[in-house]
DNA sequence: CCTTTTAATTAACAAGTTGTTTATTGTTAA
DNA sequence: TTAACAATAAACAACTTGTTAATTAAAAGG
């Protein structure tokens, strides 16, 4: 059984490799929708996807033209999928130190009719402040931002119906079950803006009352109170701010209250 | 920006592609320490290394010889890393139904000598009456149970030290935020058995306590009494039965008790 | 200036949950 | 018969939650 194993590590030519490796990017924003002074934002998660162009560089029909598709390109052969993933990122939107998550990889053969082609699927975090801007910069842009709740009725390229799906599924998790919630907001933020995020993707009515919320996030040991500073975005009357502490949390489903 | 984007699409041949792509699993069992009659069980929790021969096939020195190492192998060009691993799990051990999860990709240029090989990772759950039974078939086997609390200290292959590391990380995760415990147990288990389970990652005093365990278990959603079952394998007294009930559970961190 | 408006915050309370200790049950084995 | 012991149940104080009501502070409009 070893020796089976040891022939099938060693023999590599008996195997077909990959036609391609590369790293695609579901990238994630929230926008306020009204924001108004004084007002706490209402917020909308949405995702950031590319129009890919009807001729190719050459002048031929492009394959899967005119959908609509995540960015992404190939993994160079001196960095990992993550770092063609920052890389990328970085190029496009001149930010650095952004969230990056790997998520998945969609190897099906026959997912890119071009061959055998391997995606490795992250999510990113860009705060929503650069992609406005991108926006108004280049207006004939085949970019656009779309809210999760849309983005799946669109005719999507390749599979990425189905990465996007999952990608939501994710940052959904992520955000209700990990403080990654943090790179959606300022380093110091109001209980009704953190509550904002939040309610992109949950209708827990613990989260979505504020008396309940306020009253909550003082107890959290991963969110401490900001000593001494105020702020009046979210209110007329001055309001205390909040910071997450950097910390692993895990809570077991066989402890919480249902 | 998309003209460049369209043109990396396009070409190709411009980008190396890799040497190499497999499919590794960790495969996980827990086994019961002490598991006399009428006896609630100590379990732990354990990986299944096997060991790397000390010469290749053609008689030549092996390379990262008599080291410890997830098994693995090859992704066909007709199948996904998944099905990779699930082929290879399953003509391992001839069980079909086993839990596997995709875990993570591990691609870093240098990491397996031979080539830019990647690899697809995976943890599997196995039950312990399978692995027990392969272990005393052939006892000449370079194939051993590890306790995850001791497996680190090993001299592991390639970047498996790094995999097993967080294959640990994940599965202590979805034991405790998913209903994967079920994989575990049989389909009726006792509150006792399903503590044992999840005592072998968690500390969480309403999980370590039987009271406040067994009266719990009542009221969680995912779990339902089996009506009119009862078993003596942990008691002498006759003890009732769960079941796991098919389920998503999403906890948000922001709403549990700390 | 006075009043209205509104987000944030506190208060208050009933209902439910938790950690803990103590008691009971049902069965085996000495 | 009795000791042992896992599984429950009972009981209770401490704490948390959902809810409704009250209070605070600053802007905005007369």
């Amino acid at each position: 059984m070893s020796n089976k194993q040891a022939l099938k590590q060693y023999d590599i030519k008996k195997y077909r490799t990959p036609d391609g490796y590369t790293s695609d990017i579901c990238v994630f924003t929230i926008i306020a929708e009204k924001n108004e002074a004084y007002k706490p934002p209402t917020m909308d998660l949405k995702i950031m996807l590319i129009k890919r162009a009807a001729l190719d560089s050459e002048g031929n029909m492009n394959i899967e033209a005119n959908k609509w598709a995540i960015p992404g390109g190939f993994v160079q052969d001196d960095e990992t999928g993550f770092q063609a993933a920052q890389r990328e990122l970085e190029e496009e939107t001149n930010i650095s130190g952004i969230h990056i998550k790997h998520f998945g990889v969609y190897d099906k053969p026959g997912r890119d009719p071009r061959g055998w082609i391997i995606s490795n699927a992250h999510y990113a975090i860009v705060p929503d402040t650069y992609l406005s801007l991108r926006k108004a910069q280049d207006d004939a842009a085949d970019i656009e931002l779309f809210s999760i709740n849309d983005v799946l009725d669109l005719d999507l390229a390749f599979d990425h119906k189905q990465i996007i799906e999952d990608a939501i599924q994710v940052i959904t998790n992520d955000l209700l079950q990990t403080t990654v919630a943090k790179n959606f907001l300022p380093e110091y933020f109001t209980y009704s803006e953190l509550q904002a995020v939040l309610k992109t993707v949950t209708n827990d009515p613990a989260i979505l009352s504020d008396q309940s919320f306020s009253r909550k996030i003082k107890s959290l040991p991963f969110i401490q109170e900001v000593q001494g500073k105020t702020t009046t975005r979210t209110s007329k009357r001055a309001t205390k701010l909040y910071t997450f502490i950097e910390m692993n949390v895990i809570k077991p489903i066989y402890t919480a209250r249902y």
